[in-house]
DNA sequence: TTACTTTAGTTGGTGCACTAACTAATTTGA
DNA sequence: TCAAATTAGTTAGTGCACCAACTAAAGTAA
C-alpha cells in the first residue's frame, strides 16, 4: 500500500454525519422538532435520576461547554430544568419538565425504528467488529 | 438484545471526533497553524489539476457551503487562490499559491505518521472490514 | 431569440465542537 | 483554619455542518 490507512478518517467521518443526518432527517419527517443531540440529552436525563452536566457530559462524550449550550436551548423550550443539588452548589441537576417527559416518550419506539436501519444487510458478528474496531482505534489515540 | 445496535452512532461520532482531535494536536506540535480541513483542501488542490470547488467538495465528501468557507479562509491566509475558470465562467478554478505548494509538500511525510497511529494493533483484515461495515451503513442511508 | 431549467457558487442563520479564560463553590493540606 | 488546588459550570471566539434562499452563468427547447 503507497498510503496506508488513507482515507479512513473520511470514511469515519462522512459514516457519522449520514448517520446524524438520516436521524434528523426521520425527526422532521415525524415532526419532531428538535436535533439528534437535543434528544440524547432528553433520554439521558430521563433515563438517570439526578443527572449533573459533568455526568451527562461523559455519557454523550461530548464536552461541557457544549452540554451547557445544548441545555440552555433545551431550558429555553421548556422541555428541561436545571435544579441546585442540595449536596453541592456549584451542580446542576438536570430534570426534564413535564412536556418533554412526554416528548421523550411518545419518541422512543420510532426512535428505536431509525436505528436499526443502518443496519440492514449487515449483522451481530459486524456489529462486535465494528465495536472492537472503533473502540481500538479510540483507545490508540487516547 | 432489548436495545439492539444502541449507542453505535455515538461509538461512530465520538470516534470521528477523536481521530480529528489526534491530527489537530499533532499538527499543533508540529507548528503547523492550519484545521485538518484546511490542510484536506491543499493536499486535494495540490494532487488534481484545475480542481473546482463543486469537484472538491464531492473528494471531500461536504457540501458546497462548507467548502466554500474552508476555501474562503485559505485565500485570507495567501494559501490557496481562486482563479476562473476559462470554459465557464460559474467555475473557480483553485490553486495552491508558492507559499501554500510549500506548506503541503513539507507536511506530507508527517501527516502519513498520524495516520499510522490509529491502527496500532490493528491488522489489514480489520482495515477492510471497518471499510466494509462503514460503507455498507453509508449506502443503507443513502 | 426568448423563456425555462439546471448548475456553480455565495450568503445568512442556527447548532455543535473545541480551546481558553473565567466565576464560584468545594476540597486539601500545611 | 486558611491559602492553594481542584471541580462544576459558563462565556467568548473560531471553525465546521446543514438548510434555505439567493445570484449569475449555462444549457435546453420552443
Amino acid at each position: 500500500m503507497k498510503e496506508p490507512y488513507n482515507q479512513y478518517s473520511l470514511l469515519l467521518d462522512r459514516t457519522a454525519r449520514k448517520v446524524k443526518w438520516y436521524a434528523q432527517q426521520q425527526f422532521k419527517e415525524m415532526g419532531f422538532d428538535m436535533t439528534v443531540d437535543q434528544w440524547l440529552v432528553m433520554k439521558l436525563t430521563d433515563e438517570n435520576e439526578a443527572l449533573s452536566q459533568r455526568e451527562l457530559a461523559a455519557l454523550m462524550y461530548k464536552d461541557m461547554p457544549t452540554v451547557t449550550r445544548i441545555v440552555d436551548i433545551l431550558c429555553t423550550k421548556g422541555l428541561v430544568e436545571r435544579a441546585e443539588s442540595p449536596a453541592d452548589r456549584r451542580v446542576s441537576i438536570l430534570k426534564l419538565t413535564q412536556e418533554g417527559r412526554e416528548k421523550v416518550t411518545s419518541s422512543r419506539k420510532q426512535v428505536r425504528s431509525i436505528r436499526l436501519k443502518a443496519w440492514e444487510g449487515l449483522n451481530e458478528k459486524d456489529f462486535d467488529e465494528f465495536n472492537r474496531i472503533l473502540n481500538k482505534i479510540y483507545e490508540n489515540l487516547t
